[in-house]
DNA sequence: GAGCGAAGCGGACTACAGTCCGGTCATGGA
DNA sequence: TCCATGACCGGACTGTAGTCCGCTTCGCTC
């Protein structure tokens, strides 16, 4: 068969089942045992896989917490993209910036320790992160859209406010309540709308 | 002797002497050898001494990096406090930020891969260093004297902006040249002051 | 359905961070 | 000077991330 040109590498069988029961193993012991439980070698015991199989598929430990994420991420992007407005199009760019970033800290916040991991595990993890470039595309788009000079710039600053290192000090070590802190930022990203 | 109260416990001479040490080999170990030579074993063996004696000083391996930026950073507050404005006392608030934005960066990006290590050896360790409430503080002050809502949170939004990784991101995986980069935060900044 | 190249697999192995606790020695008081 | 106390020391030990490479399985082709 002939490559489809820019698809994705199609996955041999074996490889996709062992990606599902790397991922329903790590969702068991997520829910059971919190992120303390998820250990490569816990994961990859009740998956019944080697290790070598979770990095092959997953690149580290946060390439599995990011994976873990995918769905209750993808939700927020269709309701970026398609939903109403102010998240969804419609609404001026600085009102629909302002509701991504009352969102993004609502995800982020609902799924904490999660991102926590997805994130710093390794140096530069949030960089890094398949989902990375699809929210700033978004804030850039806006910030451009709004007028506002360097938008790459500001769309990356507003991001790394938002990552989950510093939600997680602001609301827990901190102990802020969630939404006047959302509601503080997405002030911010109107102060670099403009 | 009675204890001072408030004062700082006094040292050991011992202790004294083995944090000299300690230091003494890391910046060695550093200068040949890059952060990759920065383990705690070869540093604990290049000082003669037993890795608890470096982990009841430093705390972690970030701990010892802060340890080993201490003296620069001391410089830097030195003339955020009593050099001339506009990073210093005397100019508006808004330019003092600036300032302070891009001396920061120069800061950090002069010695990126140590600021790395001390902020992501340890989930959170960006906000547990023991300069951290310093930046936060000159920054949540200027902002306030600037006028701006929420100078708290403003500050450590522009502080995670500038966090080294994001730095390391731009400067180093993007390629950014840093006068650019530092004059598009320090109008970041001055976005966050009004 | 047999052959074959490549992708995938697994688990022993390495390297490193951080802990623990029995022994040591600095320090201040008598 | 000598002693009691507790801060300090060191290095063996534990737990975990991530690597490596010989073996297996897949899936395409003929």
């Amino acid at each position: 068969m002939l490559p489809v040109v820019g698809a994705p590498a199609p996955e041999r069988a074996d490889a996709a089942r062992n990606r599902v029961r790397v991922l329903e193993a790590a969702a068991a012991l997520h829910a059971e045992g919190g992120v303390a439980a998820l250990t490569t070698d816990a994961v990859a015991a009740r998956a019944g896989v080697g290790k070598g199989t979770i990095y092959r598929r997953f690149t580290d430990k946060g390439g599995l917490a990011a994976a873990l994420l995918d769905e209750r991420g993808r939700r927020l992007q269709e309701r970026m993209l398609t939903g109403p407005p102010p998240l969804g199009p419609g609404a001026p760019a600085a009102d629909r910036l302002a509701a991504f970033v009352v969102a993004y800290v609502e995800h982020t916040v609902g799924s904490l320790d999660l991102v926590l991991l997805s994130e710093t595990a390794t140096p530069g993890g949030r960089l890094a992160k398949p989902v990375y470039p699809f929210w700033r595309r978004h804030v850039e788009v806006l910030l451009e859209e709004a007028g506002a000079p360097a938008p790459r710039t500001r769309a990356e600053a507003l991001l790394a406010a938002l990552a989950a290192e510093q939600l997680h000090g602001w609301t827990v070590a901190d102990g802020r309540a969630v939404d006047a802190l959302a509601s503080e930022l997405a002030d911010v990203a109107r102060a670099l709308a403009r």
